[in-house]
DNA sequence: GTTGACTCTATAGTGACTATAGACTTTAAA
DNA sequence: TTTAAAGTCTATAGTCACTATAGAGTCAAC
């Protein structure tokens, strides 16, 4: 299968593929004699793998300690759970901090009713001080 | 003043502030006969303007709007107000988007529980589907 | 044999900074 | 007065996870 295929069934652009083997996240597969990539199923595996974390906003640093991990099968998967937690929390902040935003974004609002005049608007002079 | 005293009256970085007068945010300033520059309260208003609105994270494409927008005073200031409305729409949506992957992340991680083996880790498994 | 679809590498761009390198200027102490 | 330290200058590269080209090569069908 040449990377064309692998794009369409794995819903990834062709240079995504290319740019996840670059940075080490797929492994590097044989080519033909055109010089093009030939892959397999273990290829759809691994990209999928990449796609489930990434759509869980995992960084490809931490899919990269993941693939670490699951290369060594009999250890302790500890550290695993442990990254996950640490994302749930990140994830958890960010939203707080969204909240917040948003409520200082309505207060920011609230400054201004329509149809005034730039020079009287509440929410640049709120802006300006 | 010179910028480094800005950048402490202001808690920005001296790079940060170069960046914004690159980026046009910041009107450039006279220079010493040393070629250092040189500002005064005007541009720690101009400064402070940019601060408050990036605390919003309100984008520098914006800001560059907002500030084009102040410089016409006789008209009026629906822009402004369409402006922070559609921000306030983004955050929501971010918001909404965060909450969705915290619920993911949080199905993911029930998938293991501690002391386990890599090789028969839940975690691993469900992300390698 | 030529068109068109596909693939290749290498490089630049995104946003909002941050971090250097290497040179110059100014201020303060010895 | 010399010299060391601190401050500033420009230019350039790096961050993250892609995305978008340019220009060249490959392959299948007509
Ligand atoms: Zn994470
Ligand atoms: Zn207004
Ligand atoms: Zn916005
Ligand atoms: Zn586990």
């Amino acid at each position: 299968m040449k990377i064309g295929k692998l794009a369409k069934l794995t819903a990834c652009t062709i240079q995504t593929i290319r740019y996840y083997e670059k940075e080490g996240l797929l492994d590097t597969v044989k080519r033909s004699e055109g010089n093009y990539r030939l892959y397999d199923s273990r290829a759809i595996k691994q990209l999928m793998f990449i796609k489930h974390c990434r759509s869980l906003d995992i960084t490809l640093s931490e899919i990269r300690q993941l693939i670490e991990i699951r290369d060594s099968p009999e250890t302790t998967c500890n550290n695993v759970n442990a990254l996950v937690d640490r994302h749930i929390k990140q994830v958890d902040l960010r939203i707080e901090e969204l909240k917040e935003l948003k409520r200082q974004l309505k207060i920011l609002r609230r400054k201004c009713t329509t149809g005034r005049v730039v020079k009287d608007c509440g929410i640049l002079l709120e802006l300006s001080q």
